[in-house]
RNA sequence: GCCCGGGUGGCGGAAUUGGCAGACGCGGGGGGCUUAAACCCCCCUUCCCGCAAGGGAGUGUGGGUUCGAACCCCACCCCGGGCACCA
């Protein structure tokens, strides 16, 4: 079976069975009918607020809902079974908020530029335009296929011109900004060009505005962009043949796509100033429903770091540098520069000259990946020259050193080993002294297994390492600052940064590991800057008017790649080969003239930076979104809620980059007053993955999963052992399992249901293929208490209704409501199998409780309930219809069975009344004989009783 | 090393957040239906002792708080993820 429209065949499978048995045939027959009566009915299309898709009668009086997944990148392979498990989930979650009166959202797109695409063209010699709408098209059936309720009208494909053409525009608008870091706000360039123009803000150098020359104004301007050009330390993968971000380098160094290894080297590249951004970046994660590791993950990933900059003079000029315990400055008896720190050169001195340059070449020529071995044996030379300790005047030697990063703070470091364990190993490495600032307590020289030492005793050299923890300080004291005694490490601080202003040595600071995205790729396969410079070199954005700028037609896809250990190669983007495209004549206002165009594109990312308000407003050919339909959809609520995406469903593996970037994109349009949300996904939810057993041969390579049998716990491939592990399942791993076989067998309903009732949707899980017939099942004995399996029509034997059967019933509708709220679709299963175990043993489900089983079931099995529904002699969809509510007088019973502990033991239960009083409830237990011989004759010391719950004796 | 999660039957997982541990599903055992099998229906299924009634143990380990702990506290052991020479 495939899903082209071909009908599976309805004939009885086995010669004796009834016709209309739920058989894996009957269940495809029914949702695939049920698919196109959707689409031909427009059932999932969403009203929006506005524009073309404006009914303002259907929202009416409900609550909007804007539910999103992470759209996928459309691979040539297609789904496995693995895939939808978040998109299962929302889709769910979505069909019960319409039955719950939300006007909801819920669509899909593609991410449909990247490597993959542009790897296969390569190969192929397709246009990787060709291949991206194909896998979009067969992604689009496969999803279709799985019942999930997209309104299909809002997706969008981030390849198609019409949308990178916002995707440009919005470039345009960040490289027309500037940051205004005392509003806080992004703001026009031509504000900024105001201001300097007006006098009111300071040119860098204090001239007046107009006296400078334009070029001078383009290089100030240039240097506020938050769009801009920069000759700055990037990571270049010759492999690849293209720069790539700090996001997308492993900690090993090489490339996340490909493994190739990554260089450090200066490129002019395009930069996004993303860096304005990180305090608000972790500020405003507390606006945000998110889990605390995701947000741990972010205020990581951003490092801000406080502390201070502190300026020691030497014969070349101040040095500076930043630490965050200035507090320590008593004890700093050296300073470490980085290898390619500016100052390295004038601090050495003729002696050691030999030396340092030998470890600066050392340095350089060593990759990331070798400096960031785990072997942390500190290496290091002397420069020859010293600086003075501004805080006592003391004369430390200055040494250079590769485990002092030029990337971070300053690139030099003031050391204090005593109480710093990579000053203490260099310092010992080195024999440089090590005077103590603490007073560490007796306890830490009994762990140390040396002599407490005390005051004036105190000396280093016994201690096997530094002493890292918090203790009061000694030996830190000059003429105006004391700190000897104090044991707040937090108010040493504030003194000793006092200090650094008060005379000029320094100033609190605050810096942070993050640093500007590298913007630029040279690859084919991207949205192309809307950029071009002209003859002088000074880049100009393209007008509104000539977006989208299109990707040139070529057959050259391929970027030049190098040996991937060429460090000194250089990218060369397959644009620039393009001459007539690449040297356009344009009229950018003052006449025609030649420009050349950036040969650049942007980074997968892009796309993904926006695409949640393009399903808003997908055709607006004015705007990138109507705003009064994005203030609709993403606007903060009147109940508190912040504004954006109200639930954002997507895997862990984007915790940092997609959702970083794109908080930093949203923020900018936020400040420019294209947005009316300080951030994108209010509320964002990790499923866990499918994870499945793959099994690797003796040379560790992994072997097709379903090949291996199981002897004896042993596991076995054509006969050889094979071990056996579990790993998200995928093609590489040999384990996947396609959807296709689970609907030939049981359908989507089943499938649906199965990956639902797995587990908690924010936990992993292993498949087992073998489990579906527990979901197969169920549905089947549904369908069998309502339709007679030789008829087709429904049965005319239906049990009669009991007020048994009606307590279960409103029991169950009071979980299921509560469970698909909170989106414990495990849980809501397990108690609709109840119900129908209730009456499977009945003998069928009486027609009084037909309606609300079938609409209880149809968020997660939409066919069969849509099928059921008309059965029962209704004509419309159960889409739009109201989830069932519980009677809350049939949710508790006159009497209650309630346990009887003695000492901690259940012992005996009783029944009481439920709302029986403690008085009543300890005589009813206390009279029970088990609980009598359970106390042994003893008289109760003490009686615990919960009302309606339980009772504890204390014999 | 640091920061997040998490350890419950043969397996996936429940347990209203301190109140009957093991819902529901898979698997397994038994029975019914059937000439027979499949399907379907019914019963049993945490472990140990016991024919049974019943008893004992039990939520990674050890301790603690509490009338009562899978849940809270302390210490530790494993597993998964993230970060890691970031001054």
């Amino acid at each position: 079976m495939n899903a082209t429209g071909e009908q599976p065949s309805s004939e009885p499978q086995q010669n004796d069975q009834q016709a209309f048995r739920y058989t894996g045939a009957l269940a495809q027959q029914i949702e695939l009918r049920w698919q196109d009566w959707w689409d031909e009915h427009h059932t999932f299309e969403t009203p929006n607020p506005a524009g073309p898709l404006a009914d303002p009668e259907a929202l009416a009086g409900k609550q909007k809902l804007f539910v999103l997944d992470m759209f996928p990148y459309p691979s040539g392979s297609g789904l496995h079974v693995g895939h939808p498990l978040g998109y299962i989930g929302t889709d769910v979650y979505s069909r019960f908020k319409r039955m719950t009166g939300y006007n909801v959202l819920y669509s899909m797109g593609f991410d449909a530029f990247g490597l993959p695409a542009e790897q296969y063209a390569v190969q192929t010699g397709q246009h990787p335009a060709v291949t991206t709408a194909q896998n979009v098209a067969n992604m689009r059936r496969q999803l279709r296929r799985i019942g999930l309720s997209h309104d299909r009208r809002r997706s969008i494909d981030t390849t198609d011109p019409g949308y990178y053409r916002w995707t440009q525009w919005i470039f345009t608008q960040i490289f027309n900004s500037w940051y205004d870091t005392d509003r806080k706000v992004a703001r026009p360039i031509a504000e900024l060009v105001a201001e300097f123009d007006a006098g009111t803000r300071p040119t860098p150098d204090g001239r007046a505005w107009a006296a400078l020359s334009a070029a001078e104004q383009a290089d100030v301007v240039d240097n506020h962009r938050l769009a801009y050009i920069s000759e700055a330390p990037v990571n270049w993968c010759p492999g690849l043949g293209t720069v790539v971000a700090n996001e997308e380098v492993t900690a090993d160094g090489r490339s996340d796509r490909g493994n190739f290894p990554v260089f450090k080297r200066n490129m002019r590249q395009w930069m996004m100033r993303i860096t304005a951004y990180a305090d608000r970046l972790i500020d405003d994660l507390d606006l945000l429903d998110w889990t605390d590791s995701i947000k741990a993950m972010q205020r990581n990933w951003i490092g801000r770091s406080e502390g201070a900059r502190v300026h020691f003079e030497s014969a070349a000029g101040a040095i500076t540098v930043f630490t965050t315990r200035p507090d320590t400055l008593f004890g700093a008896s050296f300073m470490v520069l980085a290898p390619e720190h500016p100052l390295v050169a004038a601090l050495t001195t003729d002696s050691q000259r030999e030396a340092v340059e030998a470890y600066v070449r050392a340095a350089q020529a060593k990759s990331d990946v070798a400096r960031q071995v785990d072997d942390k044996t500190k290496t290091g030379v002397f420069t020859g020259s010293y600086a003075a300790n501004p805080i006592n005047g003391a004369q430390i030697p200055v040494w250079i050193a590769d485990y002092v990063l030029m990337g971070y703070g300053t690139g030099a470091i003031m050391a204090v080993p005593c109480g710093d364990e990579r000053d203490f190993e260099f310092a010992r490495q080195f024999g440089l002294p090590i005077p103590a600032i603490q007073q560490p307590p007796a306890a830490w020289f009994e762990q140390q297994g040396i002599a407490v030492q005390q005051g004036d005793a105190l000396d280093t050299a016994a201690w096997p390492e530094a002493f890292t923890s918090d203790a009061p300080y000694v030996h830190s004291t000059n003429a105006s600052l004391d700190l000897n005694g104090l044991d707040s490490i937090a108010e040493a601080k504030r003194r000793t940064n006092a200090w650094l202003a008060a005379n000029g040595h320094g100033e609190a600071t605050i810096t942070y590991k993050l640093r500007d995205w590298l913007f630029s790729r040279q690859r084919y396969w991207g949205e192309p800057f809307p950029i071009v410079y002209d003859d002088e070199g000074m880049a100009h954005a393209l007008p509104d008017s000539m977006l989208p700028l299109e990707l040139p037609p070529t057959d050259s896809f391929s970027p030049r790649t190098f040996d991937p250990d060429d460090a000194m190669s250089n990218p060369e983007s397959p644009l620039d080969r393009l001459a007539d495209w690449a040297h356009p004549v344009l009229d950018l206002g003052d006449g025609p003239k030649r420009y050349h165009r950036d040969t650049n594109v942007m980074p997968q990312w892009a796309g993904s930076c926006w695409y949640e308000l393009r399903y808003l407003d997908p055709t607006n050919t004015d705007r990138f979104v109507d705003p009064a339909v994005e203030q609709y959809w993403m606007g903060p609520q009147g109940d508190g809620h912040p504004g954006g995406v109200d639930l954002y469903v997507g895997g862990v593996e984007h915790a940092v980059l997609h959702l970083l970037y794109a908080r930093f994109w949203h923020k900018v349009l936020f400040d420019l007053g294209h947005l009316s949300s300080k951030e994108p996904y209010h509320r964002l939810f990790n499923q866990g993955y499918i994870l499945a057993a793959a099994f690797k041969d003796e040379r560790e390579i992994y072997v097709d999963a379903f090949s291996v049998e199981e002897r004896d716990g042993q596991y076995f491939s054509g006969g050889q052992p094979v071990t056996r592990e579990w790993g998200k399942m995928g093609k590489s791993l040999k384990n996947a399992v396609a959807p296709d076989e689970i609907y030939e067998a049981y359908g989507a309903d089943t499938l649906r249901l199965y990956e639902m009732a797995m587990g908690p949707l924010d936990a992993s899980r292993p498949w087992e293929t073998r489990d579906v017939v527990g979901m197969y099942r169920f549905l089947q004995r549904v369908w069998r208490n309502l339709v007679d399996e030789d008829t087709g029509a429904l049965r005319t034997d239906l049990p009669a209704f009991d007020d048994a059967t009606d307590r279960v019933l409103h029991r169950t509708i009071d979980g299921v409501r509560a469970d698909m709220d909170a989106m414990r679709f495990n849980t809501a299963i397990a108690k609709l199998i109840e119900l129908n175990n209730h009456l499977t043993k009945l003998g069928g489900c009486p027609r009084e409780a037909a309606d609300r089983l079938v609409l209880m079931l149809a968020p997660l099995a939409p066919h069969l309930a849509e099928e059921l529904w008309r059965m029962l002699g209704n004509t419309d969809t159960v889409t739009y219809l109201d989830f069932p509510i519980a009677d809350p007088a049939l949710l508790v019973d006159d009497t209650v069975e309630v346990p009887v502990q003695v000492n901690g033991k259940v012992r005996s239960r009783i029944i009481v009344a439920a709302d029986a009083d403690q008085a009543t409830m300890e005589a009813t237990a206390l009279a029970d004989p088990k609980v009598q011989a359970a106390l042994g004759g003893n008289a109760p010391k003490k009686v615990i009783v919960v009302p309606g719950r339980m009772v504890n004796i204390v014999g």
